[in-house]
DNA sequence: GAGGCTAGGCGTACGGTGTACACCTGTCAA
DNA sequence: TTGACAGGTGTACACCGTACGCCTAGCCTC
């Protein structure tokens, strides 16, 4: 009564998993996803997924590993342009799992789709023509962008919207001791339609502005050692 | 026998938990720092760390406010030099406290130190001539770099040096499978002194490629709506 | 002085976490 | 037939953040 009975599940394996924590990740978040929770879901018993999963640390690995390796292969024509369609890629893939940013901020070991990616992108500056010295120096200036990050540290939940006299208060406090950011908080309230920063447009901006910046070394022949 | 008897600790406050919390990060790291490793470096029960910190997240946002208070104030010139001048002193701060990047990492509230950098560096660039909108793109430009971070996801870290045999062998499947990373890291382990990457220089490097760019951009009249 | 308020510290307890370790069971090769 | 072994189980441990109630000393007011 082994073969027939109850179906049996099918034994896992690690990529059944992970691509279980991906989507249980997707759901409800990164915090929200433990090894129970996990064990749970695919209807075992929590200690079954270190047969398949070395800890925890492993697990995430895997999960922002498996995630980067179904990045599009961009077409390899060099330079900028494909430098650009990784990133958009890479960018992508972030804002459609929320948790990825989290994920690979604390990753701290180089899985074979992390080199696969990083080499990727160094590869279009070298068949635009960069040397290996300028290649390098650009990847560090794209830094954690070459991942689609945006800067997110600080940015506050949506909170219920404060009473209108709360809200007053607090913008005339905000303006007596941070004039600054409050300026440019109205400058962009007035100025742009939907009235606050928009990630996409900061997004392609910077990119654009640090691939123009390494055109222009790049014609000026530049070196690190000047 | 109440004064006299054993001497008294002194009541805490939350300057004091903060600070030894802070240097107890500074020694052992986050991950080490726990309610009950704290309180019991204070001499006390966890539970009466509750009386001065809301719960652990507000103990983490705390010290990152104290460390952050702490940046000098440097000398409002205004443009380039003022930006460098700041960040190039929270840089110290994450230099000095290697916990601090995630800290900042993780916050999602903007405590008053924090804003007061912020407000303080969108001043550099105001005092500098620079209109709201550049300065606007501009801080979102440089992102985390404001906070002296440099890239370090996928750092891995130090091990013990494999065998040589291994060595030859990885470095082969290496240069097989990721040619163009291989071929930099190569370069620079040729070209350099150290032989590895120099995180200060890259820094400084991409530091100094944005504020060209940024003096480009304002030089040039830019506005985010062309 | 007497009474009460309150800030600060204590003790206990709960539900959650990752995971070490020993065990069982079906499958397949020798 | 027998053994190894991959995969799943069950129990247990140490640790975590923190809710809740209590106790005590100092101070303020009457």
């Amino acid at each position: 009564m082994s073969a027939q009975g109850e179906t049996r599940r099918a034994p896992l394996d690690r990529a059944r998993v992970l691509a279980a924590a991906v989507a249980a990740a997707d759901r409800s978040g990164l915090d929200a996803l433990s090894m129970r929770s996990l064990a749970a879901e695919l209807g075992v018993v929590p200690m079954a997924l270190y047969k398949h999963v070395a800890d925890k640390d492993d697990l995430v690995g895997g999960m922002v590993d498996t995630v980067i390796a179904g990045y599009d292969p961009a077409d390899a024509v060099g330079g900028p342009a494909e430098v650009r369609a990784r990133i958009r890629s890479a960018r992508a893939g972030l804002l459609a799992h929320p948790w990825l940013r989290t994920a690979i901020e604390s990753r701290t070991r180089r899985t074979p789709a992390v080199l696969a990616h990083m080499d990727a992108v160094a590869g279009a500056f070298l068949r635009g023509g960069y040397s290996a010295d300028l290649t390098h120096h650009a990847m560090h200036a794209l830094g954690h962008r070459i991942w689609g990050f945006s800067p997110e540290a600080f940015e506050e939940p949506p909170a219920e919207p404060p009473s209108p006299a709360e809200r007053e208060a607090m913008l005339r406090t905000m303006a007596e001791r941070f004039p600054h950011i409050t300026a440019i908080a109205m400058d962009t309230a007035a100025r742009t339609p939907s009235g606050t920063c928009e990630p996409e447009g900061e997004f392609d901006f910077t990119l654009d502005l640090l691939l123009d910046a390494f055109e222009r070394l790049h014609a000026a022949g530049w070196t690190s050692s000047a």
